[in-house]
DNA sequence: ATGCCCTCCGGAGGAGGA
C-alpha cells in the first residue's frame, strides 16, 4: 500500500500532473496541501476517472489540505481539537470557518482520516513569515497544539498506526537547508525554536522516510533558479507513530516531479505500507481477492 | 536586495508563500 504527501500548490491549476503521478505511481492514498480552494472548487472528476475518492478541507483561496483515495475513507476531521486560530476576532465568522477558544478564525490546514486500520492526516504548518513575526508565535502554538492532541490519540491506543504527514515548514537539521536566503538566526523554518517544536514530536512519531532516503529536498523556491541550482529544503515528512514505522518497507521522494511544465514547488514524499506488518484487519482489496 | 517566481482574486496590484 503505497502513501504519499505533496503540496500542490494549487490543485485547480496542478490537478492533471498530480492525477497522472497517482496512476503512473500507483499511489493508493495521497495528503495534499495547499489546494488554493474551496469544495465545490475542485476538480474531483479527473481523480473520480482515475479511481480516487476524496476528502476536501478548504474555505478560500489561501492553505486548504485534502486526501485522495483508492480506498473507503471514515472518521474524517477538519482541524484538530486543540487547533488555533489566526488573525483577528471577526463577527460572524463562526459559521463562515469556525473560531478557536479565543474567537479568533480557524484555517484550513489539518484534515483527519482513517483508511483501514491506519489514521493519516494532511498537514499544512503555518508559514511563520518571518522573525519576530506573530504568524511565527502562531506556528509554534499550532505545532504545540498539534503535538498534545497527537500524544492523546496515542495515549488512548499506543498501538494506533498513525501518520502526520504534510509540508511541516520546518528544516530540522542542517544538511535540510541548501537554499541559502534561510539561515539561522536571519530567517524562519531553521530556527531552534522552529526545530524544537518538531523535535518535541519524537516521542510520539519519527521520520519514515529519512533511514530509507537520507538526502534531498523537497521543496525548491520557484525565485532566484533555486531548483537547477539544487539550493532547495526538506520541509515535508511522513512523520509515523511506532505501528505505522514498523510497517513501513519503503519510501522516495519524488523529485522529478519539480521538471516539466507548471511543477509544484514541492514535490511528492511517499512510503509504502505492507498492511500485513500493522497486526490489524485492514484488507487491502487492491492486493486482495474479494471473496463473496 | 523592500529584488527574483508563482497563484490567488479581480480586473490593478496586493497578499501569501518559504
Amino acid at each position: 500500500m503505497r502513501i504519499a504527501t505533496w503540496n500542490v500548490n494549487s490543485i485547480r491549476t496542478r490537478f492533471g500532473r498530480v492525477v497522472d503521478w497517482l496512476v503512473r505511481e500507483d499511489v493508493d492514498v495521497l495528503a495534499m496541501q495547499e489546494i488554493k480552494c474551496r469544495p465545490d472548487q475542485f476538480p474531483v472528476e479527473a481523480f473520480a476517472q482515475a479511481g480516487y475518492e476524496l476528502e476536501i478541507h478548504g474555505l478560500n483561496q489561501w492553505n486548504g489540505v485534502a486526501f485522495a483515495s483508492r480506498h473507503e475513507m471514515s472518521d474524517v476531521a477538519r482541524g484538530f481539537a486543540g487547533m488555533p486560530g489566526f488573525g483577528k476576532p471577526i463577527a460572524g465568522q463562526e459559521a463562515v470557518q469556525g473560531v478557536d477558544a479565543a474567537g479568533l478564525p480557524l484555517e484550513a490546514r489539518a484534515l483527519g482520516v482513517t483508511v483501514g486500520d491506519l489514521r493519516l492526516w494532511s498537514l499544512y504548518v503555518p508559514n511563520g513569515r518571518a522573525l519576530g513575526d506573530p504568524h511565527l508565535d502562531y506556528k509554534l502554538r499550532w505545532l504545540e497544539a498539534l503535538r498534545e492532541d497527537a500524544a492523546g490519540w496515542l495515549e488512548a491506543d499506543p498501538e494506533l498506526p498513525l501518520a502526520l504527514m504534510g509540508d511541516w515548514n520546518i528544516a530540522p537539521l542542517d544538511a535540510d537547508m541548501g537554499d541559502p536566503s534561510f539561515a539561522v538566526g536571519r530567517s524562519t523554518h531553521v530556527s531552534p525554536e522552529e526545530r524544537a517544536a518538531l523535535a518535541a514530536f519524537a516521542p510520539l512519531v519519527e521520520d519514515v522516510v529519512r533511514p530509507i532516503v537520507p538526502e534531498g529536498y523537497t521543496f525548491w523556491d520557484y525565485k532566484a533558479g533555486r531548483f537547477p541550482k539544487d539550493q532547495g529544503m526538506r520541509i515535508d515528512f511522513i512523520m509515523g507513530s511506532r505501528a505505522f514505522a514498523d510497517a513501513v518497507t519503503g519510501a522516495a521522494i519524488a523529485r522529478a516531479e519539480r521538471t516539466g511544465d507548471a511543477p509544484s514547488d514541492h514535490v511528492p514524499v511517499v512510503c509504502d505500507i505492507d498492511p500485513s506488518l500493522l497486526g490489524g484487519t485492514f484488507e487491502d482489496e487492491y492486493d486482495r481477492p474479494m471473496v463473496f
